[in-house]
RNA sequence: GCGGAUGUAGCUCAAAGGUUAGAGCACUGGACUGUGGCUCCAGGUGCUGCGGGUUCGAGUCCCGUCAUCCGCCCCA
């Protein structure tokens, strides 16, 4: 009987974990230096939770939802993304008694049903923040600010970000309306999908990849011309502070989120180094979400990172080291066992990480083992330096070695003292 | 949900229907009984993903199935 994992869920080796935990801590210290504060929700969900939020037309809510009943036959759901449950969680736990704006951040597991392929996967990781009760653009400026300086922390380059608008409930219902208008005399002439978008979701036509396609869309009504003064005026102002805080970007005005929450600000930042799924992070405002949650009226943003994404761009460039322990006690003799853990211990206590044998071995193998270990120090606890209260040391990388005491052998693994 | 490619040793890959299925790296032990790396020797390296079929004979051809990868849809 042979099992696997679960197609789409993959195993993180402890070779890559070091990775894993480098970029989580950056963007912990990055993301807490803008004040954003960790929240953990939980990964089930009520199902009406995603439906009410996401949309019930969206492809994520149509076939891409991990659902089911629970033993009393309510419909669970596990997390497909992270924005609903925070804001489930801000309203349920009255968080807009709060000062505003209230700031998170979260890091933590999704699940979505799709065919896995580069860069997707079934069960794949987000970091995300979420700001709420602040309208003004700044939010979502500083958001793209936070993630420019994360990625240079990281020493990505050639990275693209892309906004747009969608307009608020106002006016995009004109925009929808002259799309319609646009489409309904040309529909035929489209793509199969595009057919089929049309009916769904006429937006998403806009961003169809097939040639002929796009020749029809040329002339296509542009959302950018149908704003509201309201929201032409968050654009500008979007774009002047981008450029206050010097973060470059392109205006896409094909950008359509794949969930029916946001409004004004949208975003995407994407790499060339990702094949067909090529958005590293992507976000945006969402004003109208925790009103129809049945909290009070609280204009919000957010966007999140696609952490396996964000590891393979930065596989090609970050050298990370697995972790390994810096120590290896060794023995030469019989009956030391007490001895090699006193000194196994005592090390540990400093606060160095340190291996030792578990079993009988020569001490060729265990020097060999210290090898394989890439451990850069052995002690030698042996019969000889015993009787004169003495181990021996050894750095494996120079192969130079010594006798002292244990406090000495300390200094001399801490660099406090001059012997290599 | 749709399309394409690939499954052989722990890993990277060979074997054009014909002996008992191979190479490199990795792994274990020894040459070296208190000193790793280098070298040499010995050795597990294996239900050729799984199940059928064709054939005197299948890792090889056919069908099914599962898995992985890549793309479409869509998305982080």
């Amino acid at each position: 009987m042979k099992y696997n994992s679960i197609r789409g869920m993959q195993d993180i080796l402890p070779s890559d974990v070091s990775l894993w935990q480098y970029l989580e801590s950056e963007a912990r210290r990055i993301f807490e230096l803008f004040n954003f504060q960790e929240i953990r929700t939980p990964i089930l969900e009520n199902a009406e939770v995603f439906l009410r939020s996401i949309g019930e037309d969206t492809d994520i809510v149509e076939k891409e939802m991990y659902i089911f009943d629970d033993k009393k036959g309510r419909k669970i759901a596990l997390r497909p993304e992270g924005t609903a449950g925070v804001v489930r969680a801000y309203i349920q736990n009255q968080l807009f008694n709060n000062p505003s704006p209230q700031k998170f951040y979260y890091i933590g597991a999704m699940f979505r049903y799709e065919r896995p392929q580069k860069g997707r996967f079934r069960q794949f990781h987000q970091i995300g923040v979420e700001s709420f009760g602040v309208s003004s653009p700044s939010v979502e400026a500083e958001m793209l600010y936070m993630l420019k300086i994360l990625f240079e922390s990281l020493d990505i380059k050639n990275l693209n970000f892309e906004i747009n608008s969608i307009g608020c409930k106002d006016c995009r219902p004109n925009y929808k309306e002259a799309i319609n208008k646009f489409l309904s005399d040309k529909i035929s002439l489209f793509c199969n999908d595009c057919q089929r978008r049309y009916n769904r979701n006429p937006l998403r036509v806009l961003d169809c990849k097939v040639l002929s396609c796009k020749e029809i869309l040329k002339n296509v009504p542009q959302i950018l011309d149908f704003l509201c003064n309201n929201c032409k005026e968050h654009l500008s102002k979007f774009q002047k502070e981008l450029a206050i805080l010097n973060v470059s970007y392109t205006i896409n005005p094909k950008i359509v989120r794949g969930l029916d929450y946001y409004t004004k600000t949208v975003f995407e930042i994407t790499t060339k180094m990702l094949g067909a799924q090529n958005a590293i992070a992507a976000g945006g405002r969402y004003d109208d979400l925790v009103e129809a949650f049945g909290g009070p009226y609280t204009p919000a943003a957010g966007f999140a990172i696609g952490m396996e994404r964000l590891i393979e761009v930065c596989k090609t460039n970050l050298k990370i080291e697995t972790k390994k322990p810096i120590l290896y006690v060794a023995y030469a003799g019989k009956g030391l066992d007490r001895e090699v853990k006193k000194v196994v211990n005592f090390f540990r206590e400093k606060r160095i990480a340190t291996e030792t044998p578990y079993e009988e071995l020569s001490l060729k193998s265990q020097l060999k083992k210290a090898d394989r270990l890439s451990v850069e120090w052995v002690v030698i606890v042996g019969e000889d330096e015993i009787k004169k209260s003495l181990y021996r040391w050894k750095n494996m990388k120079t192969g130079s070695q010594g006798e002292g005491t244990i406090e000495e052998i300390l200094k001399i693994i801490r660099g406090e003292n001059d012997i290599k």
